[in-house]
DNA sequence: CTCGTAATGCGACTTGAGTCGCATTACGAT
DNA sequence: ATCGTAATGCGACTCAAGTCGCATTACGAG
């Protein structure tokens, strides 16, 4: 089994060409790029910095990730991988609920946020790094779309509604202040944002039968 | 009368010590600033570009602004002054979908979208420029938190409403795609999050009156 | 009109980012 | 075990950002 003796092609080899030293390398990078964004912030995180602490040199760097907006696409690429707890409380509105409040503790520590708030914003300057942001909200929101589809099927929402929608108006004020108008952001906001969000899902909003939605 | 023989200080003169020269270097700066972050964008913003369109020398701008922080700072804090357009349809719910359309118009246009986008984007990074921005967001906020004060005296909205919450709520899904999640921006998109933030309103979820809003 | 002072102009200098050509190493296959 | 190739290591080079000391200019006061 460990042994093969079969001139197949083996599973394990998912790089096109070379071996494994350039998936070590890689790994080496971008746990080195997550390190030095989590130290220094977004200013302050240089090519060669990275290079020094993962053990390579500058211009290999350069050659396959382009610079620092590379690194940093690719660190969040790896980070979209990662799943979050998802709540299920049985009801929408304390689902949201604990997502906005999953979402505030993070951003609100100085410890669990540092290395999210980092890659973020460094991720919003380059193209390759809006793309990696695109991806990985995309992914965020679509695993936590969840919580409304249960909703759905629980009878809470009408059916049709879109997941992701309401996820993403549940959340976006505290994205929002945190990332654009640079607002504090406290508890009771999470809450109020979740509760919106709930409200609005319940109302019918997120669902595209809905045509005008003249309700004055 | 136009003619001041009188010893005390004119009341056209609000910099402390320095004349009329530092006035018109600091007009012609932020012209050249807000010029040079249209056409280049943020990345590729250089000093020395503002400094040669501006027709004063580099050094200044370093001594005087600091370096770009400073040039994206002032920039913003001057365009913080502009009022904007402020609806009065006689119905809340209107009013934010007139708020968040002309959001919505302004950005999705790339003629009068490229202004703003950049010195957003350039402003979230440095300490001077997330204050300008906030400061920036925190006039806009005031300003059109009129809307729903008016709602309020109508009847419309539950007594001690704060109103720039509910234009937060209102705009946050749009700038959240706009500069966070990296997402497509729709007219769509603009009405439904005006809409669920004046349903939200209308609960009552924006006024502190409201404890614990168990509504479950 | 003359003068003192603050702001600006000017150019050289330092520093770090990013690039390039070539030598070397490690991987994969025969 | 040996070899061809792709990736990496290496150092020098270019270039733009930012700084500094000093000369010059413009403003305001008497």
């Amino acid at each position: 089994m460990t042994e093969a003796t079969h001139p197949a092609p083996e599973p394990r080899t998912p790089t096109p060409r070379p071996g494994g030293r350039s998936a070590r390398v890689r790994a080496e990078v971008v746990s080195a790029t997550l390190a030095e964004v989590t130290e220094k912030g977004y200013d302050g995180l240089s090519v060669e910095a990275v290079a020094t602490r993962a053990g390579v040199h500058k211009a290999t760097l350069y050659r396959r990730w382009g610079g620092v907006d590379g690194l940093v696409a690719d660190a969040l690429a790896t980070s979209a991988d990662q799943p979050w707890p998802l709540p299920d409380t049985g009801d929408l509105q304390q689902d949201l609920r604990r997502i906005t409040q999953e979402v505030f503790s993070v951003f609100a520590d100085p410890e669990r946020g540092r290395t999210p708030i980092a890659l973020i914003s460094a991720a919003q300057r380059s193209d390759a790094g809006a793309a990696a942001l695109r991806a990985f909200f995309a992914a965020r929101h679509h695993q936590a779309a969840e919580v409304a589809e249960r909703a759905v099927a629980r009878g809470e929402l009408p059916a049709g509604t879109d997941g992701a929608e309401v996820v993403r108006a549940a959340t976006a004020p505290l994205y929002y202040r945190l990332f654009v108008s640079g607002e504090p952001l406290d508890a009771r906001t999470a809450e109020r944002a979740a509760d919106a969000a709930a409200l609005a899902a319940r109302a019918g909003l997120f669902a595209p039968t809905t045509t005008t939605t003249e309700q004055n």
